[in-house]
RNA sequence: AGAGGGGUGGGCUAGCCUGGUUUAUGCUGCAGGGCUCAUAACCCUGAGAUCGUUGGUUCAAAUCCAACCCCCUCUACCA
């Protein structure tokens, strides 16, 4: 079986989140990883939408071209996305030579098939900017409500939220320049979709694995009767439609994106294959399953639009020459951020850009899919990340960990041979067995959040096999035996270096790394799944854990520091005119010598000691947290500076009247301020 | 307004299509115990849910039907 692979194209003008990511890409990219690592054919693309009304205006208040513009933004995500270990074998954008000449011949096709016809409309046109205008990019007042800021689609007023037509608004206005639009005929391009209506009834009714709520969702559009849709704009930046009469227009980004599925392997085939022919070998197979990955908000355009592209293209066509229909979607629901909607304005949510910046990415990955919004709309929330990725960490890491540790304790590294089998080696080396098509079939499904599961099920019952064989009581007697129990730990760590790969590759790798098997050389795949893969005799190497607990508020205060580090790096000059203090209100400070008289660590802390100082004119308490760094007899008679009126704090139950000063730098070391001991000065002596 | 999805122990979640072997799954948290090899980890036991509300169908409903309440999303020349 072959398979094309694709995810949704991701918008050039904005990073994606971590929402965008669960919902398309990634999800893709643990499919596509499975399947390589099966054996099966696959080739995985998808690249960046380059074209629209967005794009083209930002890059105007830019004063660059669209062209300059998106490129630069592509080759950000591209890099992003490579960071995330997406496996694409082309990550390309809509803006190449190859994808647009494809789209252009591909419409021309349709034409010819009878499916396109050609209409007169009236649309807003900006005389100051020579645009038309799309209905979002029109604002005015609203003529129910009477909200000035309503935009030509909907009233933008929470009261109101009336879906409107451009021309019902009141005075007009051109968003960008502000001016009044004019009512401009032109031509449009239609594709004519009521003809295609039985035929893309059939498809979505003979296919019987798309998922249930894609399908109700089409059928009901169809139900309603498809509408005839324009396909052509009046924008320079796009794709030329190569209709005749149709110069000055452009093909509508939603109908040629999609067409990228097709052309990205063309353009594989052609510049990284070198292979013209691997082209044909996909797309024109009934041998291959295509399988898109998209967020629920795109079902109609994979399983309706994109298929009746390719039915109105295919008429007429001899069967070699055909594309394959979808085989299957993959829509997940909405990934929320602590219950609130993804919104970059308000500072809701986590760009993936910044995930890379607070913890490792295999954390991020982790998480995603163990949370993937497969049933309804699921919340991004720090509580639960935590939690999941210590459960990564404690039972599959530590697992791991241990295994490793006795072997290369007891055994100085090298496996020992599988000796006889009990009943309970039996059973957990027949579930490690199943383990391999158990999670595949799921993943097969796009269970992809219950094949992940299975994984850390079946490692809690290694933990529980683990503890019931007791290598370290077993060590005591029975060395053979004991290193019987371990072979078969290690080679269930060999399997889940294999089960985490397409979900987690960088720790699949970690895992192969320690276990000191060659994955430059031969990777080792997913048939490989089994209890006997690691000889006796085999080295490992030094054991090191593979993940760490993950503690969520040091990552919010990260975050929110970068943040607000980016947000303010404009005007750094005024930070530092901010940082100056006037002498009258360092006057204000009453900074003392004092000497440390006594001191006694606080019960139940790790850090903070009591110490009780003499300023010369009277005795105080302080607390401080110094037992990490000084020791507490070390402490006594020292010499100190104290700044003596802060007001007072109970810490751990006593009170600090005033604050120890001390010189801390940015990897946590820390020294207590003194003074010059070559001139002795009195206790309580000011500093100024 | 129309369309789509959802409301399950403190938090998260499975089950719903194909009604009954589920005393409603699992994780986390909580209580108690065990172990002490490992990253305070691992293992065992326990408490905790009128499955949004109200009706209906049925021998039997979290699961099917109806009405209602609440939450989210989409509504197409926006990407």
């Amino acid at each position: 079986m072959k398979w094309v692979c694709t995810s949704a194209w991701p918008y050039v003008n904005a990073i994606p989140h971590l929402g965008n990511m669960i919902g398309s890409v990634l999800s893709s990219d643990i499919f596509a990883r499975y399947l390589r690592s099966k054996g099966e054919d696959v080739v995985f693309v998808s690249g960046s939408d380059m074209h629209g009304t967005p794009a083209a205006v930002a890059a105007k208040k830019q004063n660059i071209t669209p062209d300059e513009l998106t490129k630069k933004n592509h080759q950000i995500i591209k890099d992003l996305f490579e960071k995330w270990q997406i496996s694409y074998d082309n990550y390309t954008q809509t803006h190449n030579p190859i994808h647009i000449k494809f789209v252009q011949e591909f419409y021309l096709e349709i034409q010819k098939n009878g499916f396109i016809f050609e209409k007169e409309i009236e649309s807003f046109y900006c005389q100051h900017d020579s645009f038309f205008l799309p209905d979002r990019f029109i604002v005015g007042t609203c003529p129910y409500c009477g909200f000035e800021g309503a935009r030509g689609d909907q009233c933008d007023s929470p009261a109101c939220g009336k879906l409107l037509e451009p021309t019902e608004l009141i005075r007009p206005r051109c968003n960008i320049c502000g001016n009044e639009p004019i009512l401009k005929k032109t031509n449009h391009w239609y594709l004519d979709f009521p003809k295609l209506e039985n035929e893309l009834e059939k498809f979505v009714k003979d296919n019987e694995i798309i998922p249930a709520n894609a399908r109700s969702a089409c059928l009901n559009s169809i139900k309603e009767g498809l509408p005839e849709r324009a396909i052509t704009r009046d924008l320079e930046w796009g794709i030329p439609a190569p209709f005749k009469g149709a110069e000055n227009k452009t093909i509508y980004v939603w109908f040629e994106a999609v067409l990228g599925y097709i052309s990205a392997v063309k353009e594989w085939a052609e510049k990284i294959e070198k292979d013209k022919s691997k082209f044909e070998y996909f797309w024109n197979d009934k041998n291959t399953r295509s399988v898109y990955f998209i967020g629920k908000d795109n079902i109609i355009f994979h399983l309706l639009i994109f298929p009746g592209l390719i039915l109105a293209y295919n008429k007429n066509k001899p069967e070699p020459e055909r594309f394959e229909l979808p085989y299957n979607v993959s829509s997940t629901e909405f990934l929320m951020y602590e219950n609130d909607k993804f919104s970059k304005s308000r500072g809701k949510g986590i760009w993936i850009d910044e995930a890379l910046e607070l913890a490792p990415l295999d954390y991020w990955r982790f998480n995603l899919i163990f949370n993937r919004p497969e049933k309804s709309d699921t919340s991004f929330l720090w509580s639960e990340f935590q939690n999941n990725i210590n459960v990564l960490n404690d039972v599959v890491g530590n697992f791991i960990h241990r295994t490793f540790t006795f072997i290369d304790r007891y055994f100085g590294g090298i496996v020992t041979p599988m000796g006889e089998t009990d009943d309970a080696d039996a059973i957990f080396l027949s579930s490690m067995k199943n383990i391999g098509s158990v999670v595949g079939d799921l993943i097969e499904q796009f269970e992809l959040k219950k094949a992940l599961k299975e994984v850390i099920s079946i490692a809690r019952e290694a933990n529980v096999y683990l503890t019931e064989k007791a290598p370290w009581h077993l060590i005591k007697g029975d060395k053979e035996k004991t290193g019987h129990v371990l072979n078969i730990c290690i080679q269930f760590v060999h399997n889940l270096g294999i089960l985490l790969e397409p979900f987690i590759p960088d720790s699949s790798k970690a895992i192969f790394h320690y276990l000191n098997v060659n994955t430059e050389k031969e990777r080792p795949k997913w048939p490989q799944i089994s209890g006997t893969a690691i000889k006796a005799g085999h080295k490992i190497k030094k054991p090191k854990p593979i993940f760490q607990k993950l503690d969520v508020e040091d990552l919010k205060l990260k975050l929110k520091e970068t943040r607000d580090a980016k947000a303010e790096k404009p005007e750094v000059s005024e930070i530092k005119k901010k940082q100056i203090v006037s002498y009258d209100e360092f006057k204000k400070l009453d900074i003392r010598v004092a000497k440390i008289i006594d001191a006694e660590p606080i019960a139940k802390t790790d850090n903070l000691v009591k110490l009780k100082i003499d300023l010369g004119f009277e005795q105080r308490t302080l607390v401080a947290g110094l037992a990490q760094i000084y020791n507490i007899e070390e402490l006594k008679g020292k010499k100190i500076v104290v700044l003596t009126n802060l007001g007072s704090r109970k810490m751990k139950g006593v009170l600090s009247q005033g604050m120890l000063l001390a010189a801390v730098d940015d990897d946590g070391n820390v020294s207590l301020l003194t003074y010059d001991k070559d001139k002795e000065v009195k206790l309580g002596s000011k500093i100024e």
